[in-house]
DNA sequence: GGCACGCGTGCCATATTGTGGAACGCCATG
DNA sequence: CATGGCGTTCCACAATATGGCACGCGTGCC
């Protein structure tokens, strides 16, 4: 709407971030604006911390120390962080598997805000701060599948990308499973994104329905059981029920 | 110098990160700026996903995910951290003590950006994004000591604030203690900010001397040994130099 | 109950601010 | 020596952000 210069610099931030190191003439091709715009933006950012020449001469760009400063923030002030960290616990606590927190972003898709490890030898990985794909993820099924039809078409209409054989790669099947994914009130993945990981996710939602963030059990498949799983669903809805509650609305 | 609408949308994002949740008049007041300002600048964060409303209708404000999204690119991608990966984990191999790589930053003092645990059951803890003042650490000691005369007489010109009986809150013990610091090659804290914690640190400069990072040995005094000082010194000041070499120019 | 205050929000004329075309200097390449 | 690509700088123009003002609402103090 307003502050274009603002929404550039961000959007130019961000692109730094996914491409760096990065020269002023790569993000003019990819943005298609002038160069005296990008370079302008990039010195202002530089000025402002945000960012930092890396040689001295040729100059290539890379995120600097200040989004760092600003990270931690973003973790542990969060409400959502303060209401999800308890019945997260109490969730591996019962389970002795992995727990995730993730809450989607536009551009990244799900994004781990927090996790609870489980104590097993085996166990999966995400850090803190790792994105995985909307379409891919029982995390990201659990969120879409609550957002309105039209933010669903709209993303799907992009490309769907294929990580194995069980990747849902085709829109009509993706808005299919989406809709048992809200009756059910949970999400599975299996083998859709990384291979031998299984993930049950259910959504927390504010008041409105908008879906804010999904909790995940997250854990190898050799320990996966089918005939758990309406367990594990119950339990992982249970905790995302519990999370809604305890958020200030 | 340009791009007004830019850094202060930035410097109001950095404040919503440390005061969070925070609402719109409180930030006006510690901007000294218009309402209409900061609220349009706030709506214009939000829309790009940096920042999010908590609450539907008292609105507060929280760092959004998007600042989580860029930190990989801010770690990992960096030329830095790439480079001193390896350096550090030998230092840490050949000490057993938790090893820091920081990075100044204006704002914030140094900045934390990666870190390399020991095994001991008592060890100093950091978090990768902590920040701590210039004036009062080891890290902060080795980059100052490696900035021009005139950039440090600016930074003395502000408040040292005092942590305990050793921080350094003299301008000129500073600049005496700096020179120190350079001609011996590196820098060391004892209790001058943290009560019970050492450091030694070391600065990473690039091919025109400009300080980029410092490397620190952080260890309990229960650990620390003066005796040991000129070795721990020199490891880590080759560390700092092997870092240094590895690091393009 | 009424009044006043502080809050978040929306509007709009103003001029401040960012824009981007063009030109410069530099280096590697043909 | 010419050429193309690069990062950088400049500047007149007008699009853009500005901030004073006013509205509506919930609160707490008479």
């Amino acid at each position: 709407m307003e502050m274009k210069s603002v929404t550039r610099s961000l959007r130019i931030l961000e692109a730094v971030a996914r491409h760096q190191p990065v020269t002023v003439g790569e993000l003019t091709k990819l943005f298609g604006l002038p160069k005296s715009t990008v370079q302008r933006t990039l010195l202002t950012l530089n000025e402002a911390g945000w960012l930092r020449a890396n040689r001295k001469d040729t100059t290539r760009w890379e995120v600097g120390a200040r989004v760092l400063a600003v990270r931690p923030a973003a973790l542990q002030g969060s409400s959502l962080y303060a209401a999800a960290r308890d019945p997260m616990i109490r969730l591996r606590d019962a389970l002795n598997e992995t727990i995730h927190l993730s809450v989607p972003d536009a551009l990244q898709g799900m994004i781990v805000v927090d996790r609870v490890d489980c104590d097993h030898a085996v166990r999966t990985f995400h850090a803190i701060g790792d994105a995985s794909p909307l379409h891919a993820t029982a995390a990201g099924h659990a969120v879409l599948a609550h957002l309105p039809a039209s933010d669903v078409d709209e993303f799907a209409a992009g490309i769907l990308e294929g990580y194995g054989e069980e990747t849902i790669t085709d829109p009509g099947e993706l808005r299919a499973e989406l809709r048992r994914v809200k009756d059910r009130g949970y999400a599975v993945n299996h083998n859709q994104y990384l291979q031998g990981v299984c993930a049950i996710a259910a959504p927390v939602l504010d008041g409105d329905g908008v879906p804010l963030a999904a909790v995940a059990v997250s854990l190898p498949d050799s320990r996966f059981d089918v005939g758990r799983l309406p367990e594990l669903g119950r339990l992982v809805t249970d905790t995302a029920a519990e999370i809604t509650a305890r958020h200030p609305r």
